[in-house]
Parts: C-alpha cells; structure tokens; sequence
DNA sequence: GTAATAATTAGACAATTGGCTAAATATCTT
DNA sequence: AAGATATTTAGCCAATTGTCTAATTATTAC
C-alpha cells in the first residue's frame, strides 16, 4: 500500500481541503480549482499527487474531469494513523462517536 | 492549533517510526536513536520537528532527554483527519472497534 | 475543420527537506 | 576542574516541493 504517499498528500493544505470538499460529493476539476487562489496549473499537479496516493478517483464527463473521494483508500490512512499509535489513539477513537 | 504542522511531521517515515515507539513507552533520545541508520544529530533535527506540532514531550533526566507522546495532541490529529472527511471516515471509524 | 473551453504536461524557480559532519552545550564522574 | 557521555545547534548539500507561465491534449460547438 502506497501508505507512505497517502502521509505526504495529507501534509499540504490545499490538499487537505480538496479532500475536504469532495467528502461533500464529486467535483470537477473546475469547481475544485475555483476555491483557491491558485494557478490551473498548480492545483493539477495537486489532483495528480491525490491520485497517486490513490486518495481520489477521476472519471471523464465530456470536457471535465470528475474528481470523487476515494473513501475506501482515506478509510486505509485513517486506520494507518490509529495503527502507529493504537494506546494514544484509543480515547480519540472513544471520544469520536459518542 | 499547530495542525499543518503535525500533518506534516506525519509525512516522514521515521517520525512515524518514532512516534510508533513512544506509544509503546517514553525512550531517551539515544533509545529512539538506536533504531534508526541516521547520524544523532539528524534524529535530533527528526525530534525537534516533533516538539514543534507537539507530538512529543521532552523531561531531562540526567544527562539524557526522554521523550513522550503527547498522546492528547495526537489524538487531535486523528480527530483533524476525521474532519476532513467525516462521511468517508465514518465507517473507518465503525470497523476500528467492532 | 476551426475556434473555444477544460484540463494536463513541461520546464523554470525559490523555498523547504532530510541527510551529513563539526562544533557547542549540558550533565555526570572522577 | 578535566574528561567522558548525551544531545542539540550550525552550516552545508542534494533532492523534493509548491508555485508559476507557456505549450499540449481532449472534447465540444459552430
């Protein structure tokens, strides 16, 4: 598992927020790009580094990309997280669902 | 919160590696040191990052520093990743403790 | 098939990163 | 106070990162 990647993906901001926004449901690499005061450009190489953690998905739709949350790989990295330190993570985990 | 900051100190395996180890117990930075192929002062550069988004906390005992996890902060990174996707990470969440 | 729109790739740039060695600091032992 | 041990700080360097503009590819509309 690209575990590693996952991490570094995780380490930039606009990422996380990219990440942040699908959870609300798909999006095209427009709508994506239009909440930040970023280059086209710049945000691609974005949406490239997500794919390759395998973080995000993409299909066609005629001239758009459609960019979806790759739930089961964010499932693996939340899991990976608790795994490094199981002790500390217990009562984040308790205190997560009430 | 030093949120970015922790998020990026996740990125890099060996503070991973690090912080897996101080789950299992506070160590010297000379303990934590031996597990690693990296010259002392490089794990010192590793472990100031650490002390940075808080991750870990430092007593001196004697001539050494021991190192803890801060697990409460820890525990904010895991509630932070859940934030960024709370629908995805639901039922990660669900299968953690079954 | 030409032009317009959406997105990516290519190449350049400064800034950051992770590693090193050497030097500095703090503590303990004698 | 001098030497030994543990750790950190100071510089240095190559590799990676995040951003940009310009050029390219893919699709749609005329």
């Amino acid at each position: 598992m690209k575990t590693g990647i996952a991490f570094k993906a995780l380490a930039d901001p606009t990422r996380r927020e990219i990440l942040r926004l699908l959870d609300g449901g798909e999006k095209t690499a427009g709508q994506l790009a239009a909440h930040f005061p970023i280059a086209a450009a710049s945000m691609s190489h974005h949406f490239s580094l997500l794919k390759q953690a395998d973080l995000v998905t993409t299909r066609r739709d005629g001239q758009q990309i459609v960019y979806s949350l790759n739930t089961t790989v964010f499932q693996d990295v939340v899991r990976l997280l608790l795994d490094i330190a199981p002790r500390a993570a217990r009562s984040a985990d308790e205190e997560a669902k009430p």
